[in-house]
DNA sequence: GTCCCTGCAAACTATTTGCACCGGG
DNA sequence: CCCGGTGCAAATAGTTTGCAGGGAC
């Protein structure tokens, strides 16, 4: 099995051919805000985003972020979430192997799985209804061990308490 | 095996005990924003809502709907969705067996599947993380045969034209 | 009667867009 | 040079909230 392991700043090839291939101009906040996302990993929020991009590029704005990201998504490289919040959060895709997510409701913690079953069987009932797959959004909404009132569970999210 | 069809209807009955049991107090534009709820078979979004349960009563607002599907939501008589339309689209739960949707990134099309199998599955993995799921969220990105450039492929959205 | 509920409009939040200027190719 | 890209601020879109008056219990 020959284990390739995709590191996010190899995704910037694919980046720059989506670019190219698309006669996109390479300037300095694309490049300042592609970099700070793919150094991301969990979930961003596109105002941390920017204020990670202000870093190297402290004139960049959120407008351009916001564009920016939307590229980033066309050329397959970041995945949106839509969890409770309100806010879009968007993750690196491709980094990893495709994985979901499970939110509690009383703590609102993510917590993030992987199955391949459950890859394989979705692919399949999509192929069946003619459909090709690209992205996908799978999740769970719950409650952890603690939210169910299980004595000595404990909850995820125990030192990551929400706002 | 029995078969147990649920229509609408019957959830009048959990809607109402949940009022009860929350001592809410059943109002006319409650009424008759649930009714038109339950009457509801696809996906609606909240300002479709209104002008449904304003047939009822006219003198219904916007904001009472927002509150009331809230309401509907916590009595898990509600299931949101968010597809990429920036407008949130509820959908009545417990109604039907859970379905899961695809949608067709160029048509806007949506397809509704359900597979027994992946439930199964996303309850044991969640079950193994200490967690109890009571909602969930399965939307896959894809293209339809047409989309795909499959001859003779058709879209399901043909005559369903978004907008 | 007592509060909960409601409609309206204003407030908010996240995201998008118009426009004059800037800089990459 | 040309035209796409950018920042800013204003414009939208969806949703929430404050408040005075009304209705359920």
């Amino acid at each position: 099995m020959g284990e390739v392991k995709l590191s996010a700043s190899n995704l910037k090839e694919p980046w720059r051919a989506y670019m190219r291939r698309k006669g996109l101009k390479t300037t300095q906040q694309r490049e300042a805000i592609v970099d700070a996302f793919l150094r991301t990993t969990g979930h961003v929020g596109l105002e941390a985003l920017l204020s990670s991009a202000r870093k190297a590029n402290p004139g960049v704005g959120l407008a351009t972020v916001y564009r920016t990201v939307k590229l980033l998504e066309e050329a397959g490289l970041a995945a949106s979430r839509q969890f409770g919040s309100g806010q879009t959060l968007y993750e690196v895709s491709g980094q990893r192997a495709h994985h979901d997510h499970i939110i509690c409701q009383q703590c609102q913690f993510i917590v993030e799985f992987e199955s391949d079953e459950v890859e394989q069987l979705q692919s399949r009932v999509a192929h069946r209804l003619g459909f090709n797959i690209l992205q996908h959004r799978h999740e769970l909404f719950g409650l952890c061990e603690k939210a169910q009132g299980i004595p000595g569970g404990h909850c995820p999210s125990e030192k990551a308490r929400k706002k």
